[in-house]
DNA sequence: TTATATTTCGACTTAACGGTCGAAATATAA
DNA sequence: TTATATTTCGACCGTTAAGTCGAAATATAA
């Protein structure tokens, strides 16, 4: 039998642990990290982690899952509201850029972790429906606005190729961009994707 | 004693080598990659790997010191035309993309491996200058561009984050855009980067 | 041909790491 | 208090992979 409380505190050792696995990874990488360190940096045994998680593994796509869950969560109102599409994809874009900065460590592991393991397997990984659905509605939001003639003339998936890399780039390139403002992003985005009606 | 003959003959096994370690690095990333499977692959011994390399991480960065170099020695003559800021930097740009776009394998590996290796040390690493000379350069062509007016006018900082992500993300995002030709590349960064003197 | 230098290699050593085990500690319930 | 369920853990195991060793093969020189 397990009482409410119980259930409470379980989940929070999850991510105390969880917490402590995003440093190392952080800091170490995913080949890099080990459960030995993970276990040192969250003050547990190492066997009590695998009382928690079945893997190593399992430790990893969880950060991911949880992450790319709460990220979609916010992203929804955006989505929701009823802007045009230009506006409603430069919200997207603002709205990432903004937690982003909040939790830069965080979200650098959410966009970067991805490509650190397209060597390893595919198995369920939920992050991975979440990111396929920001990049669809991004992608539609961009079409549909290229239709009204809200986006300059151009093939749209060359144009979202180059919105991505902008993005993470405005982010994460380097680690010296601590001083982005909300606004400084609103102003690039909208100097870069210049808007026709507006010359 | 050691002939001319032998000389070349050692720095071609050099070579050939390296070749299989990069189709290996590619294939299973930094930690994956085995020493055995590169012995393998490039059908020597293990222990003539070593002999030929001290260690399977100074295989990796002389596969990224080659490369850079090659990729600066074509960037130099680029560099030295007199042209304008502006024109030398979108030929830079469009000069990588177009041998990106021949060795792709090769270019995602010398752009992507170095974040991958952040983890580990930091060396002599030649490669790191290549890369700083080719930062510090476009920077300065940007800067004296916008000095000069021919860019829209924006904080350079921001406007370099913005460009290298873009740059990334059009020559190395996904798999799936084997179909930009260099002059896609030319039309887009036309596009993005808006020359004021032309409305 | 013989002596010497260069190149090759499979077997071995060593260390690290993911994961398990069984028992101890601690909390909960009766 | 006693019985039961949950949580914790250090020691251990098996595997994997980097790097070494010493000797064999091969090329070069005398």
């Amino acid at each position: 039998m397990v009482t409410k409380r119980q259930e409470k505190e379980r989940e929070l050792r999850k991510e105390h642990i969880l917490e402590g696995a995003l440093t190392v990874f952080e800091e170490k990488g995913l080949e890099g990290a080990t459960m030995d360190e993970i276990a040192r940096v969250s003050d547990f045994g190492k066997a009590t982690l695998y009382y928690y998680f079945p893997s190593k593994e399992d430790v990893f796509c969880e950060i991911l899952d949880r992450g790319w869950a709460t990220l979609w969560k916010s992203l929804e109102e955006v989505i929701d509201s009823d802007k045009s599409p230009r506006e409603s994809f430069i919200n997207i874009l603002i709205t990432i850029a903004r937690k982003a900065q909040k939790n830069r460590n965080e979200y650098e592991f959410l966009f970067n972790a991805p490509q650190a393991i397209t060597h390893i397997d595919d198995k369920d990984q939920v992050w991975k429906s979440y990111q396929q659905k920001l990049y669809s509605t991004l992608k539609e939001l961009l079409e549909d606005g290229i239709a009204q003639g809200q986006f300059p003339k151009l093939d749209s998936d060359l144009m979202f190729k180059a919105i991505g890399g902008l993005f993470v780039g405005i982010i994460f390139m380097g680690e010296k961009n601590k001083d982005i403002t909300g606004s400084d992003i609103e102003k690039l985005l909208n100097q870069l994707i210049t808007d026709p009606k507006q010359p």
